[in-house]
DNA sequence: TTCGTAAACGCCTGGGGCCA
DNA sequence: TGGCCCCAGGCGTTTACGAA
């Protein structure tokens, strides 16, 4: 990260929210800076959309996700290449953006021009600062925040620094050159991220399939996708030692009771196996028409997308000695011979869920996976108490992998929190970039940026399921 | 008990209609 | 034109329910 130093002086911009501003810079109210646009007619020009994530960008008619109902093209506004375009119902979120083409943009939003001391890819990096959306929640008008409007008679009067014309576009340019370097560092990290998990994944596969020593003799499974096993491991299907749905007349508990007991839909199991157990509903409530299994089972999603994504979970902290959940779950009761942490990774490695879903029976989109391919999966089975080493084995590498993850993510919210805080300290005069070499990026590279910039922020939370097509 | 499928639900994006 | 309310529609996920 590049050092960088503030502006040698500073004057008070009369503005709380900007604070101080470099001595050479200008206050100005919108209305001094940008004219209204409000031309109609233009049936011709293709349609822009602005939202929250993309900014400004043609509309892709032809791959509509939705049918946009579009009374009257010839009511729409023209914004010209260059102009910027907010939705008015938006802009206190950052829904504003350049048009990158002439186009149509909807009634319900505000073009403005701009003048000719205005570069409106600096004014559209300011606009989208934390602090100038706090000014434009201020100035926007609505009962409800929700619906909070910024009206061209309110945008008009709001203040922003400005710059020369020079200086604004020297800024525009560091922030993209920026942004683009910024970016390629999250890709590379979220790469990263994707490998790890591959990596966690494959310790568990060749862990619960190969066993731990490489060395060892092995035999053919019989079963040509599994491959060799060692030839001390028994050569078996999960039938042979897991029951399956097993009968809730074992609890001896009276259906018509009211005590309570875990119920576990299927949003209370997640991906890597954690089960949310604070939902607790009543044996009369749920004695029928529910799966039923105990502490210490295992349970597989057999629904799609839940099953493919490798929803399930080993019961061992159930929080009641039995409980209930979705129908669209199959229960496996470990027996003596095999544990139930190790029948868990043997029903989420990636052999188990590709082959899976070549079984999947049933309607397109609402597959399920039959009990009778759960039931025959062929396994190769080790001594209990190689399981036990084994899962000490994936214990120890996957907490190394999944800090390695952790601390790739963190950085990523760490670029991310440099990058916002960067922008806004540039573009409100915080500091001075004017000395400092801007490296050319291709055009391509930019639009890319645009395009990521925006997506970033969905993508904080869940990085490992990006689609890393690049 | 399993399976097929409709429907509910939440989230998200964006536009239209009505009235003053 | 402004102010406000409500609706449309896509999509993925999950549940509910009835038939086999």
């Amino acid at each position: 990260m590049m050092k960088l130093a503030p502006y040698p002086e500073y004057k008070d911009s009369g503005q709380p929210f900007l604070g101080d501003i470099p001595v050479h810079w200008n206050l100005f109210r919108n209305g001094r800076l940008f004219s209204q646009r409000n031309e109609t007619g233009f049936g011709e020009l293709p349609i822009l959309e602005v939202s929250l994530k993309t900014g400004v960008r043609v509309r892709d008619m032809e791959n509509l996700k939705r049918k946009q109902v579009m009374a009257d093209r010839e009511k729409y506004k023209r914004a010209a290449q260059g102009d910027i375009a907010y939705n008015m119902m938006r802009m206190w979120q950052g829904a504003v953006g350049v048009a990158p083409v002439d186009g149509l943009v909807s009634p319900a939003y505000v073009v403005v021009r701009p003048f000719p001391e205005v570069d409106c890819r600096y004014f559209s990096y300011l606009f989208r600062t934390a602090s100038y959306m706090n000014e434009v929640d201020a100035y926007s008008r609505g009962i409800v925040k929700d619906r909070n409007r910024l009206y061209w008679q309110d945008f008009k009067r709001m203040p922003s620094p400005v710059p020369s014309i020079e200086e604004q576009r020297h800024i525009t340019s560091f922030l993209d050159a920026v942004g683009s370097k910024a970016q390629r560092f999250i890709r590379n990290k979220r790469r990263l991220i994707g490998l790890l998990k591959e990596q966690k994944q494959n310790v568990i596969n060749q862990a619960v399939t190969r066993g731990l020593d490489p060395k060892i003799k092995f035999k053919p499974s019989g079963v040509e996708w599994i491959g060799d096993i060692p030839e001390h491991w028994d050569a078996t299907k999960l039938k042979r030692v897991v029951s399956f749905n097993p009968s809730k007349s074992e609890t001896r508990a009276n259906p018509a009771d009211e005590e309570k007991v875990v119920f576990l839909p299927m949003e209370n199991i997640s991906v890597n196996g954690d089960i949310d157990c604070s939902e607790k509903r009543t044996l009369s409530e749920v004695w029928n028409g529910f799966n039923y299994f105990r502490r210490g089972d295992v349970v597989v999603a057999k629904i799609t997308p839940c099953f493919e994504n490798g929803k399930g979970a080993y019961l061992k902290g159930l929080e009641s000695d039995f409980g209930f959940g979705t129908t669209e779950l199959i229960v496996l009761r470990p027996s003596k011979a095999i544990d139930g942490a190790f029948l868990r990774f043997l029903t989420s490695t990636k052999q188990f869920l590709l082959l899976g879903e070549q079984y999947m029976t049933g309607a397109a989109g609402q597959q399920r996976i039959p009990s009778d391919f759960v039931k025959n999966y062929p396994i190769g089975l080790p001594p209990i108490d190689e399981q036990l080493e084994i899962l000490e084995h994936i214990q120890e590498k996957s907490a190394e992998i999944d800090q390695a993850i952790s601390r790739a993510q963190r950085e990523i919210e760490l670029m991310r929190e440099y990058r916002t805080r960067l922008i806004s300290d540039v573009v409100t005069g915080h500091v001075d970039v004017r000395g400092i070499e801007v490296p050319e990026i291709a055009e391509d590279e930019l639009l890319a940026l645009e395009e990521d910039t925006a997506d970033a922020d969905d993508e904080i939370d869940d990085e490992g399921d990006m689609d890393e097509t690049d």
